[in-house]
RNA sequence: GUCCCCAUCGUCUAGCCCGGUCAGGACACUACCCUUUCACGGUAAGAACCGGGGUUCGAAUCCCCGUGGGGACGCCA
């Protein structure tokens, strides 16, 4: 059994998207999974609409989601160039065989190939046994003398030995032409495998780059996890068939393979993806953690007024980890930990000033707020305890207030933990604000 | 219009190939528990075999026809 042989062929004419990331991402898994060799190849042929900033946005997402390619732009191959715009000898030397062989004639300045007309039944990987006929000859090379799409891609795949061809269902219409070329070349056919294609969340039709959320510098941009991503993008349209959703990579190379995908379209879900997103981020070992999210938090100038203490950094991020969904959430989350003119809620302010008195029971933290130790939560619990009693209150009672106090709002982390963190100069000058709060 | 592909909860899916299980899991939604906050987590509930024929003792599962969804019909890729 030779190697599997497998490539991921974009265009640069537009951004990288979802349903182009997990055509690349099933591809990738097939060639992890068989220990077969994954190329990346740019079918460029389209002079008008390439450009290098799609080029580079391609190079990126790929190594982002953690998809290196074994032969290809920057990493070389025995099959190269891996840019269509490099081969045009190639593609000379395999129309010659063409012409001589009587497949091809001139209209109006461009080559059609002449079809055979008959019926072209391919074994899907897939879907199974398919069957069309292609009804007309096509032009093959543009009357501008550049090759089009159609006979690159057949000509690259067969000069690149592809074994397997996985792509979107889009394309499988248009296979009748391709083993049409292929049988013209007495080239053998690769095994095709039509995945299905990924729908818009809202609407009708499948997503484009248009579409919300279709982006994956998007998802870069804002944070997401990279491995959250490719989580979730592998459970659209395949599954590991044991209900697991959440799977480390390795698994999910293992158990990937063609027969297991689907044959239906899947609709994207974002929800879905916020879920895979958090599951990851609150799974990350802290010291992996901290760094991302600082580098996050820097990326979008959340320390526009300096950057923090690292260690009181640290402190801030961990405490708040399982508190958020997603980066996006922290720089809202964290704020009050690093100014000291934040904003107090009005709607916590009014719920917990409906209740009792809350400058009451500040003051009464303040008076033996110098006897707190701060070195842990355990130890702050145990010095609230004793306040509590003292006056014959509940914890409840200072918690709310002593967290509106210092931090503005009603939710987050325990009011132990922020008290720690921020450390006892902070909260004593909080805690006195407080009280000439109107 | 022609051709091709597909069809299980709102969504992603398991089950289908090799007919017989209260049709299972996850997201979302709802309720409750946990947490004296908010999340997380836990428990519970609701929620699907597109329709019609056939084959069969028996059909989500096999076959046919409808219907619905998607895709392709470029000198785009």
């Amino acid at each position: 059994m030779s190697q599997v042989r497998v490539r991921f062929a974009p265009s640069p004419t537009g951004f990288f998207h979802i349903g182009s990331a997990r055509t690349a991402l099933f591809n990738w898994l097939y060639a992890r999974h068989t220990q077969g060799v994954f190329i990346l190849r740019i079918e460029d042929t389209d002079k008008e609409r390439n450009s290098d900033e799609f080029l580079r946005v391609i190079y990126d997402s790929l190594k982002w989601l953690g998809l290196d390619w074994d032969e290809g732009p920057g990493v070389g191959g025995g099959a190269g160039p891996y840019r269509q715009s490099e081969r045009s000898s190639i593609y000379q030397e395999y129309l010659a065989q063409l012409r001589k062989t009587g497949r091809t004639y001139e209209k109006d300045g461009a080559t059609y190939f002449r079809i055979s007309g008959e019926s072209q039944i391919i074994e899907d990987a897939i879907r199974g046994r398919v069957e069309r006929t292609e009804e007309k000859d096509f032009v093959i090379v543009r009357s501008d003398g550049n090759p089009v799409f159609h006979l690159v891609n057949v000509v690259d795949d067969i000069a690149m030995r592809v074994t397997h061809v996985i792509r979107g269902e889009d394309h499988l219409s248009n296979t009748s032409k391709h083993t049409e070329l292929f049988r013209a070349f007495g080239a053998p056919l690769p095994v095709f495998a039509h995945i299905p294609l990924i729908l818009k969340q809202n609407g009708p039709g499948k997503m484009s780059k248009r579409d919300q959320g279709a982006l994956i510098e998007e998802y870069q941009r804002r944070g997401f996890l990279p491995e959250a991503l490719v989580n979730f993008l592998c459970l659209l349209g395949w599954s590991p068939k044991n209900d697991a959703e959440k799977m480390p990579l390795p698994e999910i190379v293992k158990l990937f393979d063609l027969p297991g995908v689907n044959q239906s379209n899947a609709r994207f879900d974002e929800k879905k993806l916020a879920h895979m997103n958090m599951a990851y981020l609150h799974a990350m070992p802290v010291d992996h953690y901290v760094p991302l999210a600082t580098s996050y938090l820097k990326r979008t100038g959340a320390f526009s007024g300096g950057d923090p203490d690292s260690a009181y950094l640290r402190e801030v991020l961990a405490l708040c980890q399982v508190k958020v969904r997603s980066l996006e959430e922290l720089p809202p989350a964290i704020q009050y930990f690093f100014r000291e003119d934040f904003a107090t809620d009005v709607k916590a302010k009014e719920k917990i000033f409906g209740k009792g008195d809350p400058k009451a029971r500040v003051r009464e933290l303040l008076a033996t707020l110098a006897q707190a130790d701060f070195s842990s939560d355990a130890t702050l619990e145990a010095w609230l305890h004793g306040v509590a009693s003292r006056h014959g209150a509940q914890t409840a009672d200072y918690i709310h207030p002593g967290r509106l106090a210092v931090s503005g709002v009603s939710a987050g982390p325990s009011f132990y933990g922020i008290f720690r963190v921020l450390g006892r100069e902070r909260v004593q000058r909080r805690l006195e604000r407080f009280l000439s709060l109107d």
